[in-house]
DNA sequence: TCCAATTTCGTACGTCGTACGAAGATGTCA
DNA sequence: TGACATCTTCGTACGACGTACGAAATTGGA
C-alpha cells in the first residue's frame, strides 16, 4: 500500500464541535440532504447541563437526554459523537455562562477574584468536577477563562511558567474546596443524616473501635472543629484560610524576587 | 434481642470492618457455623487493590475479584457488604502499606515530607483519587496517617483549626498534581500519542478553528512552556513551585503572627 | 442425629453506552 | 419529474455492570 499518501487527519473530530460557534470554522457546505435535524447541538447540551445541574452527571444518559426532546437515545449520536464529547461541551457551555468581572488593580484582589470565581462556578455545577477530560481547556470559553486567569496574574513579576503554575494552583484548591463540599453534600444525603448526626449516631462504636489507637491531635483538632462549628470541617473557613496563604506564597515570592537582587531563576 | 431495644443501630456497618484489625474490636462469637470461608477480606481487598494499580479502578468489579480467586461473583458479598465499601477497605489497606518516617525538625521540610508523601502515594495509586467517599478519614489507617500529618504542622504556631486546614492544603495540592499527570497518563493512552504528538497533529486545526479568537498571553505561556519542557504542563515542576508558594504562605503566616503585636485571629 | 446458621453461587433484573442496520426524509442532478 | 445519494431517526440487541433472590451445600452445637 501506500506509505502516506496523505494524513488520515489524526486530528480531534470534538475540536469541530467545540468551536462550532466560532466564526473561523469554516462554514461545512449547506448541502444537509436528509431530513431536517429536530434539536440542535446547543439544546443538547443545555438539556445535559440541566440534568447534571439538578441530578448529578451519573444521570446525564443518553437516553434521559433524549426522552426530553422525545427522540430516541441514538438519536444523539447524530448530533455528538459520543457521552465523552457530550461532556466535554457541557463542560464548556457552562464555562460560558459566567461572565469574566473586571480585574481589580489590588493583585491580591485579583487572585482572590480567579479563585473564587472557580469556587462559585463549582458550587453551581459540582459535576464539573468529575468532567476528567482529555485536553480541558481547548474549548473556546475555556480558553477565555484561560486568558483572563492569565490577565489576573500577569505583570505580577511571574515568568510565563509561573504564572501558569500559580493559575493552577488557585484553580485547584477551589476545587478542592469545592470537591470537599460536594463530598459533604452527597454524604448527607447518601446517609440521610447531618454531619453531627453522623457523628453522634456512630459516636459508641467508633469510640469500641479505636479503644487502643491514640490519636491525641486528631482528637484535640477534631474538638476544635466540632466547637468552632458544628460540623468536622467548614468548607468555607477553608477557603479564606488556604487562600490567603496561597496569596501570601505568591506575592512574598515576586516581592522577594524584586527587591532580593539576584535569585536563581526557578 | 439486643441490649439496647429503642435504637435501630444507625451506626455505620461498614465501620467495624475498617477496623476488623485493630484489637479492640469485640471479637466475634467464634461460632461460624457454615462451611469456612475459603479467603479472607484481606486476600480480597488486596486483589482489589493490585486490580487498580494494574487496569485502574474501573477494572475492580466484584466479577473480576471473584475471578482471581475461582469464587462466583455473588461470594464477595459474605466478606464486604458492597462494592462502595470495598473501595473504602481498599483505600484504608493501600494506604496502611507506606510506613510514615520520622518528622524533620525543620518545618519547611515536615511540611514538604507531607505533600511529597502524598503525591508519591497518589503517582504509585492513582486510583485514590476516584475513590470518593463518605467519610474517608476513618479507616485505622487514614486516622494514623492524619495524626501524623497533625504532627508535622504541630508546633508551629498554627490554631487547632489552623493545622488541619493546612494539612488540607497541602494535601489537596498534592492530589492537584497527581490528578493532571493522571490525566497526561490517560490522555496518551486514549489517543495513543504523545502530549507533543497530539499538538502536531491537531496544530492546523487549532489555528483554523481559532481564527478570530486572540489569546495572546496563553499563547505567550504557552511557548514558553513548551520550549521548556516538551508538554504543555510540567507536573514535577508544578509541585516544587507551588509547594514552595503554599509553604511560603504558611510559614509567613505564623512567623508574622509571633513577630506581630496583636493581630486578628482568623 | 438433626437443626440452625453460614457460605457459596446460578439466575435474573434493570441499568448503561453504543453498534448495527432498516426505514424514512430530503436535496441534487439527469 | 424521476432516480439516487445522503442524511436523520430509531428499534433492537449486545455485553458490561452491581446486586436481589433463593436454592444448595456445608458446618458446628444441642
Amino acid at each position: 500500500m501506500s506509505d502516506v499518501p496523505d494524513q488520515p487527519d489524526q486530528s480531534d473530530p470534538s475540536l469541530r464541535l467545540l468551536w462550532r460557534h466560532r466564526t473561523g470554522v469554516r462554514d461545512e457546505p449547506r448541502t444537509r440532504r436528509g431530513p431536517k435535524q429536530k434539536v440542535s447541538v446547543d439544546e443538547i447540551v443545555d438539556a445535559g447541563i440541566d440534568i447534571a445541574d439538578a441530578e448529578g452527571l451519573a444521570a446525564v444518559t443518553m437516553r434521559a437526554i433524549a426522552q426530553r426532546f422525545g427522540l430516541g437515545a441514538m438519536t444523539l449520536y447524530s448530533y455528538v459523537p459520543n457521552r465523552d464529547a457530550l461532556l466535554v461541551l457541557m463542560a464548556d457551555q457552562v464555562t460560558g455562562r459566567a461572565e469574566l468581572p473586571e480585574l481589580p488593580e489590588d493583585p491580591r484582589k485579583r487572585l482572590e477574584l480567579v479563585a473564587n470565581l472557580a469556587h462559585d462556578e463549582l458550587r453551581a455545577h459540582p459535576w464539573l468536577l468529575e468532567v476528567q477530560d482529555v485536553r480541558p481547556w481547548l474549548g473556546p470559553n475555556m480558553s477565555d477563562r484561560y486568558e483572563w486567569q492569565l490577565q489576573a496574574v500577569d505583570g505580577l513579576g511571574l515568568s510565563d511558567l509561573e504564572m501558569d503554575q500559580t493559575v493552577a494552583v488557585l484553580i485547584g484548591f477551589a476545587g478542592n474546596i469545592a470537591r470537599s463540599e460536594l463530598m459533604k453534600r452527597r454524604a448527607e444525603q447518601v446517609t440521610g443524616m447531618t454531619e453531627s448526626e453522623w457523628w453522634e449516631a456512630n459516636y459508641d462504636t467508633l469510640n469500641e473501635v479505636m479503644a487502643d489507637s491514640h490519636y491525641p491531635l486528631a482528637n484535640r483538632v477534631g474538638t476544635a472543629a466540632g466547637e468552632t462549628y458544628q460540623a468536622a470541617t467548614d468548607p468555607a473557613r477553608e477557603l479564606d484560610y488556604g487562600l490567603a496563604r496561597i496569596i501570601d506564597g505568591v506575592l512574598a515570592h515576586v516581592e522577594r524576587r524584586s527587591t532580593g537582587a539576584a535569585d536563581e531563576l526557578s
